[in-house]
DNA sequence: TATCGTTATGTATATTAATTCCTATCGGGA
DNA sequence: TCCCGATAGGAATTAATATACATAACGATA
């Protein structure tokens, strides 16, 4: 994220995590959460999804327990079995969810453009970084 | 951060964290890292921002040294000694840096607003979920 | 019905992070 | 000059996470 010109110095960037949480620092849904579940949606399997995400299938596994324990609905449905050995698929509210962060996570990007432009106007111009 | 009414499902809401980065996942300062300048800034003393932050000394200081390895020049100012046993302040840099992150933060809490309103509205009406 | 690849889990090992514990240095003020 | 409390930083211990490993259940299909 972040574009060129005035949205960075030098080499640095901003960069941001959004995730569901409940009372104070219970973490619902962490932001990788969501992006397992991003990757199942498009993969339809929890192995492919771990793979691509560079995690252990054991920690995937771990993760989508985690969620379900948390969030009050069905996400995702698992299969066994079968020529493929097995599915994992989202459940229409667990689509919808994803579909959502999304677009969030689109929508935080069009905004951020223009606050990390104004922070990085700042930045460049901090006392004696004017090089 | 996150509003009532229409920005959370029940008790669950967005929350965000915002660091700076270089290159591809090397972070430059964290949210945490962040935090503590703002918190030295305003006690002038390492000791006390990580108390106040729930963290050991060891960790803030050292915090503090990956920080000044990172960022391309001087954010704290830290002197030993003296009645008080020493002090730790923020450079011009360092105060400006955190004076941006502040505002920078409550940029996007006003845009997060906005957003995260939309997000739960989805949220709310998703299928079988009018409830 | 034998096969194959995935889901399902416990356990053990490894890796990483954080806390705890020490010991030293520093320097203004009593 | 000595003291106090903060900075400095090494080292060991503990805690938290992740990976590795191993084994089982499953079930559509060839």
């Amino acid at each position: 994220m972040a574009g060129p010109e005035g949205s960075r110095y030098y080499d640095i960037f901003l960069n941001y995590s959004v995730w569901l949480e409940a009372r104070r620092e219970s973490i619902v849904i962490s932001a990788e959460g969501l992006k397992l579940l991003d990757e199942i949606r498009q993969e339809g399997s929890i192995v492919t999804a771990a793979r691509k995400m560079g995690i252990s299938y054991r920690k995937a596994w771990g993760l989508l327990k985690e969620v379900e324990n948390l969030i009050g609905f069905p996400l995702v449905e698992k299969h066994r079995g079968g020529a493929a050995g097995g599915k994992t698929t989202l459940t229409t509210e667990g689509s919808e969810l994803v579909s959502a962060y999304d677009e969030l996570n689109s929508d935080i990007d069009v905004a951020m453009k223009g606050i990390a432009k104004k922070f990085f106007r700042k930045i460049n111009r901090m006392s004696g970084h004017e090089k």
